[in-house]
DNA sequence: AACTTTGTACAATAAAAATTGCATAGATTT
DNA sequence: AAATCTATGCAATTTTTATTGTACAAAGTT
């Protein structure tokens, strides 16, 4: 074969590279990220290796500041890591190279956050209830809306329970029981 | 009780109900859709009843064409349908009043999107390896790599069947037999 | 058929989010 | 301790998204 053949399909398979890194990118806008963050994760996790932010600058031809916040939301996100490599004062930034694990990751760092702030309103809510409960003297119209109203506080906490449990359902690896992961045959297609 | 008394426990109540709405919507906020479809699905599941697009920009303050366009959306994303009232040519959108039933609604529309997105993605991608692969004539670096991609092309198949299981998973209900939606007792506190 | 009413297309504007360049603090090396 | 390197805070800018106002078509009413 020439050196020029090779080197087409060369070009061409990296090019293809680059469109997985493009869908895993489409993918992660489904979680409300940001497509940098997408794009990141993609071009991070077909490297293979860990990478800086200089690299990643050059990767993406953006600023290095970007590179910096994005990373930093990543991290906050649980979906990539600092990894000190010696020999260099740059910090290193790998990410899970598990597609699954990443998306169990992200699911349950969002919802944990709002499960979290509901928490604090339901108290909230529970109290005022009460307490204008309380400060009713007869009235029917405001004992029948304080009813619907604790109704409708009962179908809330109930609903974030539901989602606490499927939190808790799905970081557990429970749910690999019901909806199981397919291993791809290891060395598939080899002996062609 | 006096007059004035009532009226102020009421207003307390229907700012308890404003700020319940307000929840939700930042509840949806967590899909990545965008804040008004919250709101409006606030608005509409607090008021009970259907509602117009003359209703909902009422209530928003906000443009009626905006209302259009956002009831549009919630339609596309299940989680609104029109409804239609006999007597008025206006038409009234209502939308799902449970809670999980619209946290799968979310999931399972926004998820099928992408999966089937990328099952073309995944044909396409089959065949640009195979026929790279075919090109190839004893280059030991292509051959590298188009197992490199097959490898990875395979953990690609692999996780959006497991999305996709996951998606059929939560809307045939199994999922309820893993984690149970549990039911609020109806009349609690009924009798206090 | 003229007149309303209703929903939405479309272009313009406002608001929000992403991105950058510069400046600087905290390390590391010389 | 001076010089260099690295990451990031911050204000400014660019890009994207949300929102509005006007206009108009389709359907309903008089």
């Amino acid at each position: 074969m020439t050196v020029e053949k090779e080197a087409e399909l060369l070009s061409q398979l990296s090019e293809t590279e680059r469109q997985i890194g493009d869908r895993i990118s489409d993918n992660m806008s489904t979680f409300g990220v940001s497509s940098t963050i997408g794009r990141l994760l993609g071009i991070i996790y077909m490297n293979r290796e860990p990478m800086t932010l200089d690299d990643l600058a050059e990767a993406t031809g953006m600023s290095k500041t970007r590179m910096s916040q994005v990373m930093r939301e990543m991290i906050a996100l649980n979906i990539a890591e600092k990894e000190h490599i010696k020999g260099s004062r740059k910090e290193h930034y790998n990410v899970e190279n598990d597609y699954v694990q990443t998306f169990i990751s992200l699911f349950t760092t969002n919802w944990r956050e709002v499960i979290s702030k509901n928490r604090m309103f339901a108290k909230k809510l529970q109290q005022e209830i009460n307490e204008i409960e309380k400060a009713n003297n007869g009235s029917y119209e405001v004992k029948a809306k304080v009813e619907e109203l604790r109704k409708e506080l009962s179908k809330w906490v109930a609903y974030y329970n539901w989602i606490n449990n499927l939190v808790e359902f799905f970081e557990s690896g429970a749910i690999f029981e019901s909806v199981p992961v397919e291993t791809p045959l290891e060395n598939e297609g080899e002996d062609k």
